[in-house]
DNA sequence: AATCATTTTGCAATCGTTTGCAAACAAGCG
DNA sequence: CGCTTGTTTGCAAACGATTGCAAAATGATT
């Protein structure tokens, strides 16, 4: 009979249980009390702690996070920033980001935080990673992408410890950042391109952020090295104005070239298609490699030659640097070894 | 000279300024004048206004946003919850989902919120959405798939009203959807195969989530009534797993079947390449219809027809139907009208 | 039974904003 | 000049959990 009544008043009832001193009431003790129990506190008697546990499972009862972190002053959320470039679309459907994203998103629940996602186009925001930063909702941030905000990162960095960016490593860099080695990937591509029996080479893809821009030096270094002829022919923006430059430069030039070295794989189908409707043949006439290997990228035909990156990997390394940085201790940076991975395309 | 002080004061000091009451001295008003002139509130004097906001960018202020949600009783910040299956990897790398949540973070930006991303296996956690829900940290919350638990959230859009899923709507259902319209979707791709010639059709993919299983049941519709054979080849779990069920599947009984409907995209990739592997041409032997149009859809060899699905509207639509549940609105699922697009390989 | 050490508990201050209410002030009018 | 309207401001009470400190309860020991 008893039971009966306690079944029926629980569902529906606007959650008549939503404070500590709500459940204290219930409990016949102090809130302080609760609060100490639901923490699994020891300063608090087994036998209480329990009966207080099972009572607030019982009505459903979960302490308000607002006050709680307002009280302690850490939020248990990361913050994951995603700087676009001037084009907002530019990076959203990027398959590498995303997936980047989502083992972030799996290693910090992992360790017990929340991630709070911000896309930003710094263009139009100049103070997008300090807004963030100071917004008081978050304990530490993870920035996906340098874009072209190499400068502004560095400045925040110097007075912002839990931060840890994603991106390309430049020499003396003040900012703790997690990236393969894009000039020695790129270095591997064009290695591949002309061992493949490529001289004239274009690299495909804006040169303007670091990581791409990194990519191009290292081939660079081996064209020179190896006396290949290589071009840089910068694509912007969106993927549909990246697709039709692309079809622009090979309609034009195509017969200029023998190799080309895409700044990733997006970039690299793209050029595929584009070689595909001019009938150039791929690799005999021209030899393609790319950046990032996604999985699509040993699907295409022929399968794409490309850089392999470690995404989980990375998100890994991110998050546990992150968490060191947010001990207060001082991090290097961690760069991951790119690996060649030949397929059909060169 | 006195500027020059100015500029050296600010930099490094550990932000002296914190809290409204720290700006309020110096501005010679108290918290609650502060308060109010931040927020824009008429009840302050104009030029007071100015000059507290003036001083509050000097100082780089920004009011506590957990003081500040605490005490409005509302967080700003929408939850994008995304449910996977037994394996957690099953829609990490799943493009479509991840697109979808891109076009969530813009909109939702746009209208002012910020977006907390989890990650959950049901399985291991029974209270997923609850404890997602109670935590206090979100204003609404937006489901990502149904995956295997639609039954958990009709129970929770009982009593909660601010949520909104992407999924399949069935008939009757409490919980507000938006969505394809899976079945029509998986009869236009079945219509299409049948056209195309194909008489003994595979449908390829785990039925067991709500959209699939409506996927499915569009082909059963029209393969009973055009006098076509179906049968379902249920695959399971991660990307590997699911790409050596296929691989077994087709290798054994490739010959009883002339057409393959693919639940979705990335599945159908998966049989493409086994097929090519296997030497069986596509769409000669085998007429081959994907779900979803991802953007590589168009770039495979050949291209593949596949049931297009417009992400940004479900994005859009996602976020203007929870912000209406959030002002108290009752609102209707919504169904979005799939397209087949017909390309190479059927 | 009294004293002391040790757990357990309750009290009350605190985190930083927001906001209803009333006080202070200015302005308009007879 | 006094009185009635408006505007602007300040005061102080929330919001709900956490935690240092002291009080109370318990147990151990003589």
């Amino acid at each position: 009979m008893i039971e009966d009544e306690k079944l029926e008043i629980r569902p529906k009832a606007p959650r008549a249980v939503r404070t500590l001193t709500d459940l204290a009431n219930i409990a016949g003790v102090s809130a302080g009390t609760v609060s100490r129990a639901l923490a699994g506190n020891s300063l608090v008697n087994t036998k209480t702690r329990d009966r207080i546990q099972a009572l607030a499972r019982e009505y459903g009862f979960q302490p308000n996070q607002m006050a709680s972190k307002l009280r302690r002053q850490k939020t248990g959320v990361i913050g994951v920033i995603i700087p676009l470039g001037h084009d907002r679309r530019q990076q959203i459907s990027d398959s590498f980001f995303m997936t980047l994203l989502g083992h972030l998103a799996d290693e910090l629940t992992e360790k017990g935080y929340d991630l709070m996602l911000r896309r930003v186009v710094p263009e139009r925001d100049e103070d997008w990673l300090d807004r963030f930063i100071g917004s008081g909702m978050i304990d530490g941030v993870i920035v996906i992408g340098q874009s072209n905000q190499f400068e502004r990162i560095e400045e925040v960095a110097d007075g912002y410890l839990p931060m840890v960016v994603w991106g390309n490593h430049q020499e003396g860099q003040r900012h703790c950042v997690v990236g393969a080695d894009n000039r020695l990937g790129g270095r591997l591509a064009t290695e591949r391109l002309i061992a493949a029996g490529a001289t004239r080479i274009a690299f495909l893809g804006d040169t303007a952020p670091f990581e791409f821009a990194a990519r191009f030096a290292g081939a660079q270094d081996v064209a020179s090295r190896l006396g290949a002829s290589l071009r840089a022919v910068s694509t912007h923006l969106s993927p549909e104005q990246t697709r039709k430059e692309i079809a622009g430069f090979l309609s034009r030039h195509h017969t200029e070239i023998d190799g080309i070295f895409a700044a990733s794989d997006s970039i690299a189908f793209a050029a595929m298609q584009e070689l595909r409707r001019l009938r150039i043949a791929v690799p005999d006439a021209i030899k393609l490699v790319g950046f990032d290997d996604l999985p699509i990228a040993s699907q295409t035909i022929p399968p794409l030659t490309t850089i392999h990156q470690d995404i989980m990997a990375g998100a890994q390394g991110l998050v546990e640097l992150l968490l060191r940085r947010l001990k207060g201790e001082a991090t290097e940076s961690l760069v991951l070894p790119p690996r060649l991975v030949v397929r059909g395309t060169a």
